[in-house]
DNA sequence: GTCAACGTACCGGCTATCGGTATATGCCGT
DNA sequence: ACGGCATATACCGATAGCCGGTACGTTGAC
């Protein structure tokens, strides 16, 4: 893995917490980034199949409903050991950064937070 | 910006605290990321020509030591805004995905930890 | 003379993402 | 019936960012 882009890292985050269908993945990305992140069908299945690859997802289900296949993945263990170390990654990289922009004297109050 | 890589991140950090050149960008990308990450040549350069196009960064100054040049790089005010709002960006998502992967108990106490 | 560290800079290739398109079904309004 | 939209999977060309190697030049160690 080491450092997946942010698009993968949502995808990861969306399945952390039940199997969804691709389309559901879509969704998912946009209602966690609150729009932010918007998912090309390009992006989204080319993920899905090198996450599989990787063992870090696997298809968990296949249902048909309304005569449209709905394939659903799930994240192994494997995925959610690493999406863990993504999060752990994450929060170092911020710290080291805040720290650094503290130093210099740059680093303004947070927007509405407590300064 | 919207989500920058581990590699420009790392960089924009390096100057937060203070103007570096090249190769002490190079270094201190190296020492911040514990060894971590390591910086070629190709990826600082470009990286740092598409920072200056964007005008997250510019050319502090130039030094000769012993015959070598040296460019020094400083982060601009736009700069460090920037790398605050990646700061932030990742602080969120990282809450994101483990709050996701608590509700879902694949959370695991942390490597070294009582397991 | 060779090797390593310093220091900037270019080049080919790879991977992930983007943006668009193809295909197919069901639902809604007209 | 027909067009348009949401659902749902899948491919394609183009682009951006990073990797790995290399080029070029100086200084110091062996």
């Amino acid at each position: 893995m080491a450092a997946v882009q942010e698009p993968t890292f949502f995808i990861l985050t969306a399945l952390a917490e039940e199997p969804l269908h691709g389309y559901g993945v879509m969704q998912s990305v946009s209602e966690l980034s609150a729009g932010r992140l918007k998912l090309r069908a390009g992006t989204l299945y080319a993920a899905l199949d090198r996450l599989t690859d990787d063992g870090l997802v696997v298809v968990d289900r296949e249902e048909a409903v309304d005569g449209r296949l709905r394939r659903y993945y799930r994240l192994t263990d494997d995925g959610a050991a690493q999406l863990q170390a993504e999060v752990e990654r994450l929060r170092t990289n911020a710290s080291l950064a805040a720290a650094r922009l503290r130093k210099a004297g740059r680093l303004r109050p947070a927007p509405g937070g407590a300064g």
